[in-house]
DNA sequence: ATGCTGTTTTGCAGCGCTGCAAAAGCGTAG
DNA sequence: CTACGCTTTTGCAGCGCTGCAAAACAGCAT
């Protein structure tokens, strides 16, 4: 296996110093045409091809952003990943996934002072296992966008949406078809669980400002958003004496695995049990029935904090912290409405 | 922002070089006891952590393994990519991710000899617009580990399933339930659509052993396996004069598309048409009906593909190269067995 | 004491690039 | 012909680490 070409060997056969290479390579101004033309040919005659990692060396960054969530198989997270990848790739960065399976110990090294810091310049982090107060806990010169339902404490930004208002309008919806036994699954009574707690609020809040009083014991919780404990939650319900006629889900997964376990104890929905998630992922659309949701703009969520990011990688002084919320909608399915 | 710690200023502290210094970090024999704790105290005291970039210049290695997928937000490839980190992880390596649409150009790019090059040790790929053709023409000097149905030209390794045989035991189990109209939906007739060719060949062989012949006008072909596509593909089929009473599908999301399809026509699955999936992503194992798929044991595709590509990256000639074949098996779910 | 062997520590060069500041070139004005 | 300001090119140091080979040390036998 052969040396490398270096910015010394062009510059060589170009006959200029390699500083001079250099910023033909990257195209900085004040370099003549002449020059920079004899520069490329040798570059090309060589097959020259800069060396990132002295590159990253010598600048101190490394041109790679982390993404970090819990799940990567859940669509959600995956779907997301795929804006933000894009996204980042436009600026020029390479995105480096981790996943942490919620286990807080994992989490907490991705985001405190580490050696792998400097394999990144800055962390998109959707938190699941650490709290608040831990969160506030991160390496302070790492740059910091965090994504979900915690708020920031002035040192990161923040990307999220409105979970209380969404999940309100889900409810509403609920409410709307004339159901008046609505359940809730995912709710997550403990500090972690802030995103499950603004949508149990939410549900709440639904009822109240129709003069109704939402039914505390319906509302079940679920250690994770995935089918099986939907499916797990949903037959709990129904083998209480008074089952509910409508569920709103925490995740589209919990839905489906709710409806798994409606169907096959011979329930249809939305006739019996009207059934709504959160999140709107591709599964959701195709299903049997297709799932109602609550639909956040992930592409949006995604680019903006790619952007906060990159902008806290490049100030020199940190920016000021900033809570971003990105639009939803509800999208009515046949969960909710019934066959067209 | 105050400079980062260096193995220097370490070594100073310490009173020891800083090769020494060095030494003590990467756990190398060779150091009394006596230095290691003064060294090690002295890391402590400073908060010293290594400079990843600098090691990596130094050792012109990355400790970055780069796996790029067709897409993401497949379950089959995220399920996939998990398990990938999980291995990578385990070796002390990194993994970056790319998506590449299945673009051909985006494809070459990342096996090609290119600036991106020295970012990563080696490449996992999954490839879908490149043909064999255009495979062979890689960096001779990427370690290099091919997932899917290429097979391999001596310059990489490749790992997959049997897919002909995982097929025909697929069409068998439809032809045992003594479903005789078969269809398959999926094929690709063209260079890049090697897996689907595949399938194509296990589901007539499946046929040909029992005496058999495959109904060649049932063979419906689709650009890519996701669950539009299924559900179009079916919607094609039923509207003939003598619709199928069996499917096999060649992804699970082309089958969940498919099943989407027939119920909103009002047929029963699995009594009117039944249908078998192919991957058997998580997806299939709580839709209405749960999907009958062939599974490949993505555990071991991904560990093997991370293994082996390790070993070619640590080697200094290159290995041999190797074709390796993952186990699979046939899952039986409702939508061929009908309600357990 | 001296030589020998094996272990532990050190010094230096160099990975390939970019930041910085100085040097060279170049055109125009005095 | 010299001076000045601007553009273009250069040289060097240094990013922080590791590979290599030499140096120092220690233990033991002679």
């Amino acid at each position: 296996m052969r040396r490398e070409v270096t910015l010394r060997d062009v510059a060589e056969l170009a006959g200029v110093s390699s500083r001079t290479v250099s910023n033909v390579v990257n195209g900085y101004a004040n370099v003549t045409e002449r020059t920079r033309v004899r520069v490329q040919r040798a570059v090309e005659e060589l097959g020259y091809r800069p060396n990132v990692l002295a590159r990253n060396l010598a600048q101190g960054r490394s041109g790679q952003i982390a993404l970090v969530v819990p799940y990567l198989d859940t669509p959600y997270f995956s779907e997301l990943l795929q804006s933000v990848i894009r996204a980042a790739r436009a600026r020029g960065y390479n995105v480096l996934i981790d996943q942490t399976d919620g286990d807080p110990e994992h989490e907490r090294a991705f985001i405190a002072h580490g050696s792998r810091r400097l394999l990144f310049d800055g962390v998109i982090f959707s938190p699941l296992g650490l709290d608040q107060r831990a969160l506030a806990d991160h390496d302070p010169n790492l740059p910091l966008v965090v994504l979900g339902e915690r708020s920031s404490d002035g040192t990161f930004d923040h990307v999220g949406i409105d979970d209380v208002a969404a999940s309100r309008q889900a409810t509403e919806h609920l409410l709307d078809l004339g159901r008046r036994r609505l359940a809730a699954i995912g709710d997550q009574p403990y500090a972690t669980g802030e995103a499950a707690q603004l949508r149990t609020r939410g549900f709440r809040e639904a009822h109240e400002a129709r003069g109704l009083t939402a039914r505390e014991d319906l509302i079940v919780g679920t250690p994770r958003f995935n089918r099986k404990d939907g499916a797990q939650a949903m037959a709990y319900l129904l083998d209480r004496a008074d089952p509910p006629d409508a569920v709103f889900c925490y995740s589209d997964l919990v839905a489906l695995g709710a409806i798994h376990t409606l169907i096959s104890r011979g329930l249809r929905v939305p006739e019996d049990v009207a059934v709504i998630g959160y999140d709107d992922i591709e599964d959701g659309a195709y299903s049997n029935p297709s799932v109602s949701t609550i639909s956040p703009d992930k592409e949006m969520i995604a680019t903006t904090a790619v952007e906060r990011l990159l902008l806290r990688i490049d100030s020199p002084a940190p920016p000021p912290a900033v809570e971003m919320r990105a639009p939803h909608k509800l999208i009515i399915r046949e969960s909710t409405a019934g066959k067209g």
